[in-house]
DNA sequence: ACAACTAACTAACAATTGTTAGTTTTGTGT
DNA sequence: ACACAAAACTAACAATTGTTAGTTAGTTGT
């Protein structure tokens, strides 16, 4: 049976005024108008705001960095690695669309240990996907441009995905990863 | 004589502050105390908060624009004009890097008049990079992507360079410049 | 010296914020 | 039918918000 708890029904609308309009323009009365109720109302089924905003972080935080783990432990090489990390934040975009949002914009919102395990996660990411390229630099299969600037190219184009995929009309997840991964990996030259 | 008017000197602030913590993060009195004044005083200089986020956004807005526009009307190959594209976001970010953040992260606060403007401008942006790019598919020069993943994998890239810009201490502009443009037309895979 | 400006100040406002306390309604198991 | 818990409500709170009014200090031109 797919019963959504009332908790879960509030992260939702949560989620989705906070990619809207910001963690700090939405008040909980607007929460709780968008619920149907009045937001006193919420304190039965949360803590307070805060909460709303670290559990969805953290929620898709831990998604990235098991991912990112599963990556890490797989023999394949350097290239097929940033394929599969490609991979994973399609796969997280779609299943977190709203949660991705706040993780972008929001997470200096967060406090004290959301924020310390927030700001972990995201260096040990990075750092990993780091190692990734320098890796592939090393044995020669990736190109010897400064690894900082192919790190944040990838990384920006796939931490903004959210912000596209539902916009430009659903195009397919398998043809996004095809045109993705060749535009990273051959560029966009015809040749 | 370099004498900033008091009034640049606030909306300097202003952008360092809406940067690291958003918009509505920022109260007028976290402003005030950045200036070492009182909130009201503020008020001799400019009109309201709204005035300092959309004299900010719709500034950079313009340069965008502008180098756009510039862009557009040279006669050059669909390649060299998302070179000179490139070019264009490295420049902008250096030069109004604090503005940047406000654009990207709280257009959607911007009211009436200055809303649609921006929207106005943004969209204008991006359709006549979309046209750069489909023109290219055409005549042979772009692999025969689709567009719209070319387009936002290069405009997310660009968009975002103002994070990283700073962050990364300081690599030069031109190696800057040289490395995402070799990234974005030949790829990172080594051949 | 005096008038005119500029730019700071203090004090206060109405509205909105997140949150709490206490109460009533609603639904469920016995 | 009754008890119990879940989940809604009303009312209110202290704090913070952007902003205005009225006043005072500092500078400049004559």
């Amino acid at each position: 049976m797919k019963m959504a708890t009332r908790k879960e029904e509030i992260m939702e609308v949560s989620a989705r005024l906070f990619k809207e309009k910001g963690y700090n323009a939405v008040s909980m009365r607007d929460i709780a108008k968008a619920m149907g109720m009045k937001a006193a109302s919420l304190y039965n089924h949360i803590s307070g705001k805060q909460e709303l905003l670290s559990t969805l972080i953290l929620q898709v935080a831990r998604a990235f960095t098991q991912g990112m783990d599963a990556v890490m432990a797989d023999a394949i090489s350097p290239v097929s690695k940033i394929e599969k990390i490609i991979e994973l934040h399609i796969e997280i975009t779609i299943n977190h669309s709203e949660g991705l949002a706040a993780l972008n914009n929001d997470w200096m919102h967060l406090e004290n240990d959301d924020l310390a395990d927030f700001l972990g996660m995201r260096e040990r990411y990075e750092s990993n996907f780091r190692s990734i390229i320098k890796d592939g630099i090393d044995c020669g299969e990736i190109s010897p441009r400064h690894p900082e600037v192919i790190l944040f190219s990838i990384l920006s184009t796939l931490r903004t995905l959210y912000v596209w995929y539902q916009k430009r009309g659903k195009l397919d997840a398998n043809v996004l990863k095809k045109d993705m991964v060749a535009i990273f990996l051959q560029g966009i030259v015809a040749k």
